[in-house]
DNA sequence: GATGAATGAGTCTTCATTCAT
DNA sequence: GATGAATGAAGACTCATTCAT
C-alpha cells in the first residue's frame, strides 16, 4: 500500500529522468509510466495532462530549490557572500540533481511558448533573489547605485545558467563547480562594488 | 520567375516566423508552407525534413550574424570596445530580427537533445569570438590573467542572452538595448580589467 | 470482452478480405481497420506495420494449410494418392478460402521483391511436400528416377497454382475443382510413373 | 535528333529495368525518367500514366514474344515438337530477357487487380497457343480426348512459369533451361499421349 | 517537343488521452 | 484507486502529374 504522495512523487521523478533524457516533446507518457512502474492511465489520476507534469516539476522542484537557497542565505548578511552562495548553489545543482537541472534549464526556455498563459512564477521568484541581494547591497552602499537591478538580475542568472549548460552538454570538465562559482561571482562583484564595498570586500574570503 | 535561392530563402524566412511563433515542435510544415506561399511538397524540394529547416536557420543565419560581428569588430582594436560592440550587436539583434533571435535562442537550447549528433558549430564559433577578445586582452595585459576564458565566454554570453530573453518575452521595456549593452559590458569589464587595463579604460567612452 | 487473440485474428481476417479485394499496395490501413471494426491505431497494437500484416498472413495461414495437408496425407501411404490429395486440397482452398488463396497467390509473388530479406519459409515448406512425395515414390520404384525433384515440385505446384488463378479471376466455371485436380494429377502421374508404378496404379481409383 | 519511336522505346526499356528491380508499386516515375535519361515530364508525352507504361510493356513485349513463338512454331508440324518448342522458348526468355520476364511474371499476377477493367488479351493469346497445340493433337489422335484443353493450357503454362520464377529468384542453378524444358515437356507429353501418339513419339527426339 | 520545378492530395503511423474492467 | 487496451485526430512526408518556360 503506497501513499498517494508517494505515487505522485514517483511519477514526477520518473518524468524528470525521461524529460532530461529526451526533452519534453520527444518524451512519451508511456515511457514515463514505465520508468515510474505505473500504468499509463495512472498518470492521469495525478496529472491533468503532459504539460501539467512539466509545470508541476517547475513549481514543486523550483519551490524546493528556492526554499533551500533562502534557508542557506538566511544565515548570511553580507550581500557579497549571499551572491556567492547563490552562485555556488545554482551550479552545484548541476552535480547534485543533474537531470532536474537539465529539465529546468532546457524546457523552461520554451515553456512560455508552448504552454499558453503559463508564466513561471517560481522562476521569477528565484531570480528575484538576486535582485533583492543587489538592492540590499545598493541600499547599504556596497553596490553602485547606477546598476539597474533588472539588468543585474538577468545578467548574473544568465551567466550562471549558461555556465551550467556547459556542464550538462560537455562531459569534459577543465575546472570545477566551485571555481566557476567563484570566478563568476568575482566578475560581477568587481564589476558592481562601490569603493566602500571594495574595502569591505577585502575582508571577505571569496577570492 | 523566381530563382531557386529566392524560394529557399522564402521558406527559411517563413519558418523563422512560424518557429518563433509556436516553437519548433508546435509548428506545422503546412503552416510554414502557407506562410511562404508555397505548397507543402515544395518545402521538401529544398529541405530534407523539418529538422533540416531548423538546422539551416542555425547555420545560415548564425553565419550571417558571425560575419556581421566580425566585420564590425575588424575596425576596432581595443578589447574593451570589441566587447562592447559584441554586446550591442547581440542585443540589437533582438530589435532588428526579433523572430530570428527567438528561434536561435529558444530552439538552440534543445537542439542538441533532439537532433542526434548535431553539434552547433556556428554557435561555438559565435561564442568563441568572446573568448578571443578576452585572450587578446589578457596577452596585452588589459584583462586579468587568472580569468578562465571558458568561464568568461559563457558568463558573458549567458548574461547577454538571458537579457535578450527578457525582451523577447516581456513587451514592457524600462530601458533600452543600448543601456543594457553598456551596463553588462561595464559589469564584465570592471570585473576583469587589470590596473593597467583600468587606466587605459579611463579614456574609453563606454560608460 | 474480447480476448487478445480474437482481435489479432479479426484484423488478420479483415486484412485478407481487403488485400484480396484491392491487392496489398492499393489497400489502406484505414480500410482494414474499418473492415475489422477497430480503430486505425489498434492495428498497430498487434502489428508493426502494413508489411507485417501481410507477412503474418503468409506465416500463420500457410502454417495452418501445411498442417492440414500433412494431417490428411498422414493417413495415406501411396504416393499417387498423396499427390492427388495435395492437388485436391490445394484447389479446394480456392472454394473454401477464396480470399486467402488470392492473397497468398498474388502477393506472394511480389513479396520477395518489396519486403527486404523476407524469404517465405512457409512457402518453401509447402512445396517441399510435393518434392517429398516424389522422392518417396522414386525410392519405392514407382516414379521414374530421372525426374529431377526440383523440377517436378515446381512444375506440379505451378500447374495447380495457375489453375486456381483461373478460378480466382474468372467467375465462369466449365468444370469443377475435383475434375481439375484429377486431370492435373493424372497428367503428372502418367508422365512420371515407371512401368511398375503403372501396374500398381491400375488398382488406384484416381482416374 | 532522336526519332519519336526511339524515345518511346528508351522509356519502355528503362521501365522494364526499374519495374524488375523494385516491382511496379515501389518504382518511381522519376527513377524511370532518370534511367531513360529523360525528364519526368517527358514520360507523359508518351504515356498517359504509370499504369499505362506497365500495360504497354505487356502489350508490346508480349506481342513480340507471341510473334516469335508463332514464327518458330510455323516450321513445325508435330504437336509434341511444338509443345517442346514453346517450353524451350518460354524458359529461354528468362536468360535472354530476364528483367522483362520478371516484370511480366510478377506484375502480371496483380495487374488484373489494380488496373480496373484490364484483361490482358496478349496473355490470353499467348497461353492459347498451348491450347491450340493440344486441340490440334487431339484431333489428330495424338493426345487423349478426355483432357480438357482449358486445364491443360493452364497446367502447362503454370508449370513453365513457376519454373522460371525459380530462375528469377534463385541464383543457383542445378540444371539448365534446356533440361527443365525437356523434363517438363516430357511430363506433360507422357501424361497426355494416346497409344497412337506414343508410337509416333518414339521417333521424336525430345527425350 | 522537352524540361523539371511545383503542386497538393493521400496515407502510414504516432501517441496523448479515455474508460471499461 | 489502478490498469492498459483502445481510440482517432493529427501531421510529416511522398510522388504522380501538371504546366510555364
Amino acid at each position: 500500500m503506497m501513499k498517494v504522495a508517494d505515487k505522485h512523487d514517483k511519477i514526477v521523478r520518473a518524468a524528470i529522468r525521461v524529460f532530461a533524457r529526451n526533452g519534453f516533446f520527444n518524451s512519451r507518457i508511456s515511457e514515463i509510466a514505465k520508468e515510474a512502474n505505473v500504468a499509463d492511465g495512472t498518470i492521469y489520476l495525478y496529472f491533468n495532462n503532459k504539460y501539467d507534469i512539466l509545470i508541476t516539476i517547475f513549481e514543486e522542484e523550483m519551490g524546493k530549490i528556492i526554499a533551500n537557497v533562502k534557508r542557506e542565505m538566511a544565515s548570511l548578511s553580507d550581500p557579497c557572500e549571499k551572491l556567492h552562495c547563490f552562485a555556488r548553489m545554482h551550479l552545484a545543482l548541476m552535480e547534485e540533481k543533474r537531470e532536474l537541472a537539465e529539465v529546468i534549464q532546457v524546457e523552461l526556455r520554451q515553456s512560455s511558448k508552448f504552454i499558453k498563459d503559463y508564466h513561471n512564477k517560481k522562476f521569477v521568484e528565484y531570480t528575484n533573489i538576486i535582485e533583492s541581494i543587489l538592492k540590499d547591497g545598493q541600499e547599504r552602499g556596497i553596490f553602485r547605485k547606477e546598476i539597474i537591478p533588472e539588468i543585474f538580475k538577468r545578467a548574473f542568472f544568465g551567466a550562471l545558467d549558461e555556465m551550467s549548460r556547459f556542464w550538462v552538454l560537455s562531459s569534459q570538465k577543465k575546472f570545477g563547480v566551485k571555481t566557476a562559482a567563484r570566478q563568476i561571482t568575482n566578475l560581477f562583484l568587481q564589476g558592481s562594488l562601490t569603493d566602500k564595498g571594495r574595502q569591505h570586500r577585502s575582508c571577505c574570503h571569496i577570492t
